[in-house]
DNA sequence: GGTTAGCAGTCAAACACGTTGAGTGCTAAC
DNA sequence: GTTAGCACTCAACGTGTTTGACTGCTAACC
């Protein structure tokens, strides 16, 4: 059943109004404060329908009215105003990426922390392990007897690097030689390629087979290793009134920092959507089920960057969340794109 | 004044219980847990002694009695039992340390998790960036047409890299000219080294001194750097019952995130103790007063690593945390020294 | 002098109760 | 369809009251 407009504008106030304020609203702060020209009896029936049909509910006979998940979900989708970033905000966004710009980690670790900043929630991100991405330069360097640097250089221009055992006898000149044949096998291939090719190294690589084993094996973990997790603004969460109550902030903690988890609530079931977002966590046990997750998947030239979101109560600020994801998302993309 | 010993084990007997329990403690349970051969009352009139020796007090009249930040201090110098971890603890330990010994940051993580695990409390590091490290190894590799990454082993064997700008017409060739002077230039030189000397490069450098440059900057950049801020298991703050107050606890958030109140904390005064022990935070503005911090700085033949401790509740197991650190130094120096 | 039993005193915590006021639903009139 | 008016509900708050875990003190005892 479609809603009146009515019914729409009310239901939008009710939920912008318990978001902003985290009170129970009631007929009467709404018309004093949006619906002058109505009087409360007004608005209070409108509400009772509205309750009726599931939007709504009351903690106890005698308060306002609360949003349900249903409302929430309808407001997302249908009645949110998307926030527009301030100046300064955006400034701010374009700050944090001008420098280091080359190291991975860093660079995620950057990114969630301007979203859990702007956005006062908790943020999350997982770094993607994409098999299409190709590589771009790879390269050996000893630093110390037994040990090798592999470096890895890739579409994105983001460094990876992951050490190498090397055996004995395994000189300086061999490592050039070496490092030569590395470029040739694997310059311009996709971790995809690699991790299907079945190389049979022959008598050419006599010298360096034990290296190139451990070579195919680190690039091969790049793509199956579990993915990194980050976390930022741990501390966010306490600002809302919603976690004021310790059981809720340790199960909250407990879900938050374990990897597996967080992977789990960014997940986007693969439907392929920019913005994703999961209102009331329902399904996921030992999460207290009033919280939701909003995430975006940021990539640069078809090869995905990672998944980055946030995680709050269900009464978080969904115009803001999702204008700050997609603002960060568009600047960062475009600054890493055009390196 | 001296006390008398049965006053000591009395207070030692008190502080051990409110550790374990968190309960103010009372002459009965004393006498009924440890003291079976003394009546109620007698133990009453050495708790209102210690109380008016200033190492007791009542949160109230009919209360039991909680130790005073002295009392914790004698507890600490005086009266505790360090702890013998147990044999899965110390496995534990070895295991975690088995694997990604060469990346700092990895080495430094992983370090401050177990330290945190150990102990259930919240762990900090910082890193030291120790002015007497040599140099070992030193090397540009290219990675994009405009940009190198500097990377530099210590003495320690510890892997450091930095991203260094490339002008334009900066050859493969030339590189591996650059790479020959820099190793020349600064294998086996400390940071301090670099730091005092005043390089004035000649026309030998003319084709690399903008690089070299650079290179003396990042290199220098090391020291004057701010520390790097770890910190693990902020969730386990939780589980401690003096911290169920939501004001404390964003008191306790909001020092623990800035890195430099985390400095503030972990230094230790220029005094060279191994194992440092702060009781009662007073004098860090910001902080609940009845915090403590544990701290332990590590070194590997003379080069300090960086500062691992824990901070927590006045009340926590000091004969634990302390045995934790001193623990998982000793494996920590063990396994980075014989590498 | 140190130790102990007994007893009065204190006070937080738990519970019950009354009051208040912000909110609702319903109804009758406009 | 809208509104004023009124009865009703119930969380929040404040005020007793009771309970029991402590203590300090005192007088007797070893």
């Amino acid at each position: 059943m479609e809603l009146s407009d009515r019914k729409k504008k009310i239901l939008q106030l009710v939920v912008s109004d318990y978001i902003e304020t985290a009170v129970p609203v009631s007929s009467k702060s709404l018309t004093e404060k949006h619906l002058t020209n109505l009087s409360s009896a007004t608005v209070r029936s409108e509400l009772a329908a509205l309750e009726e049909l599931g939007y709504l509910s009351q903690p106890h006979t005698s308060a306002g009215r609360v949003p349900s998940i249903d409302a929430y979900k309808l407001y997302v989708s249908d009645l949110m105003v998307k926030d527009n970033l301030s100046v300064n905000e955006l400034e701010y966004i374009k700050k944090i990426f001008l420098e280091n710009t080359n190291d991975v980690e860093q660079v995620i670790k950057q990114t969630a922390k301007v979203i859990s900043e702007l956005t006062s929630l908790t943020s999350l991100a997982v770094t993607s392990h994409d098999e299409s991405e190709k590589i771009n330069n790879i390269k050996l360097f000893r630093f110390k007897p037994d040990g090798a640097l592999l470096i890895i250089v890739t579409d994105t221009k983001l460094l990876k690097d992951s050490v190498i055992e090397l055996s004995q006898d395994m000189s300086d000149d061999r490592i050039d030689e070496a490092n030569v044949l590395l470029e040739r096998m694997f310059v311009g291939k996709t971790f995809k390629d690699i991790c299907n090719y079945n190389y049979n190294l022959d008598e050419s690589f006599e010298n360096y087979k034990s290296v190139f084993l451990k070579v195919i094996d680190a690039l091969k973990d790049y793509v199956t290793t579990t993915d990194d997790v980050i976390l930022e603004g741990q501390d966010k969460i306490l600002q809302h009134p919603e976690y004021a109550d310790l059981e809720k902030l340790k199960k909250f903690m407990s879900v938050v920092t374990k990897k597996d988890k967080v992977i789990n609530l960014l997940s986007n079931d693969g439907r392929d959507i920019k913005i994703n977002v999961k209102i009331g966590t329902e399904g996921y046990e030992e999460m207290p089920s009033d919280c939701s997750v909003v995430s975006a998947t940021y990539s640069v030239g078809g090869v995905k960057l990672g998944t980055y979101g946030v995680i709050g109560p269900v009464r978080m600020d969904y115009g803001k969340v999702v204008a700050v994801l997609e603002n960060v998302g568009k600047i960062l993309e475009n600054i890493l794109s055009n390196r």
